[in-house]
DNA sequence: ACATTAATCCATAGAATCATTGATAAAGCA
DNA sequence: TGCTTTATCAATGATTCTATGGATTAATGT
């Protein structure tokens, strides 16, 4: 009742708005999409946004004040990753309303994304199955170092450069399901693209790791977690969920 | 592969990160919380939010071009309100992230609201046990005029100003279980605090009335729907679903 | 101690945002 | 047609944000 501390909802929003902030620049998402690939190091982040190094230390600090990232120092290097996977929910929820409600959203969506590929994606409730069954190829199209943070167990890495040359590694015998970065990335849709072209059977997995893993299903580390490389905090594996996490990401330039 | 198009991505993030602007002002995620309680014309929500005129309208039509209300006229006046029940969700989210994250805000919430009532709230599910059972008095905090857009079926609209005086109205039998406008708005533990203090059984309702809505609960409204006032297009009441919604809000100066 | 690498700090110019004021448009009423 | 109510449009300074380049700090190796 008190006027005296009828502005503590102001401080509330202020504080919920400095949040929002942090989200509201292209490039913090761009870098948010990365983090979501797993732990990185500054110049990491800067070659693969383009970014110059100055200007994504400053990006990712104000991401760390907002909270939605935190940093610790690894020898020389300072490695930043999600704070929580309540942030991967949120960035999600965030591109989903903007797919439903702005025009020009769909609009790329469709010029981009959905002239690679029309075809219905893989569920990872699916892909579980299809695993067990060895019926299947996975192959993740992200660049080598996200490949190395963490990827869907069995899958081979082809990025996006080496696909063309490395065709003849992919078996013609079997399915292959191909995945990225999330439902906003276009390499999978590129890599669907081209192997359908030269005659393979592909398809895209809904979203991509960065659900894949938040949904607690089992991720492969090839870095045999000797630097101490952290994860999210996730659940334990259970095939029965196969959780409705609906994400995001795009290519780097 | 081409060049051409990896700006795809950037022009995504542009239209993702637009979107987090709109919702990156104090005064904007006010409007959206008041316009969470129902359509309101502009008027109103100045008058609600203690913020010009002209200011409002400005916010407004930015969060109009974000997707994240729309408007429509009826008569003189232009009546605005959230665009999707997902923008609920999303806020929701956002302040979570924030409450999760940020010290600051935990101890805004620890001083202003805990203090207050530090007893566990009323389920929604428990609610409509006790509903059923005719076992309690459920009072709305809310002003008026958000009481009228829609309330919880048979409650009593008792706003702060009028509490005091109007305390002889409240069964002194039964136990009390008051709601305002979210988790983050003061005005239901305030009422909480002063009814106990008078020798009430007074609590809490988990959330408010936008997230009671969310889930698909039964509501009542005062305008017999004669002026057309449209709702978020929800599902209908399945006793069974008690949804898990979260949201957030905080009271008007 | 010195040099090297990795990241942050600092200063600055250019751009965008915010609140306010006054003017304009749209709908209803006399 | 005037007149009122309601909201948007347009223009203005004050503030804040963004990107860049140079200087500084921290950790490592010689």
């Amino acid at each position: 009742m008190s006027i005296g501390e009828s502005n503590a909802g102001f401080l509330l929003f202020a504080q919920f708005a400095s949040v929002a902030q942090a989200m509201g620049h292209a490039h913090r998402l761009l870098l948010l999409q990365l983090l979501a690939q797993g732990e990185r190091p500054v110049e990491s982040l800067a070659t693969a946004s383009g970014l110059g190094l100055t200007n994504v230390s400053q990006h990712l600090q104000r991401l760390n004040r907002a909270g939605l990232v935190t940093s610790r120092r690894r020898g020389r290097q300072v490695l930043y990753r999600l704070s929580d996977a309540l942030v991967l929910t949120l960035v999600e929820t965030l591109c989903k309303v903007a797919e439903r409600r702005l025009g020009q959203v769909r609009a790329i969506l469709q010029d981009h994304f959905r002239n690679l590929d029309d075809l219905k994606p893989v569920s990872r409730r699916e892909l579980i199955q299809r695993l067990k069954r060895q019926d299947v190829v996975v192959i993740d199209v992200r660049p080598l170092e996200e490949f190395l943070a963490g990827h869907l167990p069995g899958a081979m890495n082809l990025p996006p450069g080496q696909l063309e040359q490395r065709l003849s590694e992919i078996p013609r015998d079997r399915e292959i399901v191909a995945y990225c970065r999330g439902p906003y990335c276009v390499m999978s849709y590129e890599a669907v693209h081209v192997l359908r072209r030269r005659g393979f059977k592909a398809l895209r997995l809904e979203d991509g790791y960065p659900e894949w893993q938040a949904a607690g299903l089992p991720v492969e580390s090839s870095s045999p977690n000797g630097d101490g490389t952290r994860r999210l905090p996730v659940g334990r594996y259970r095939p029965e969920v196969v959780a409705k996490a609906t994400s995001f990401t795009s290519r780097a330039p």
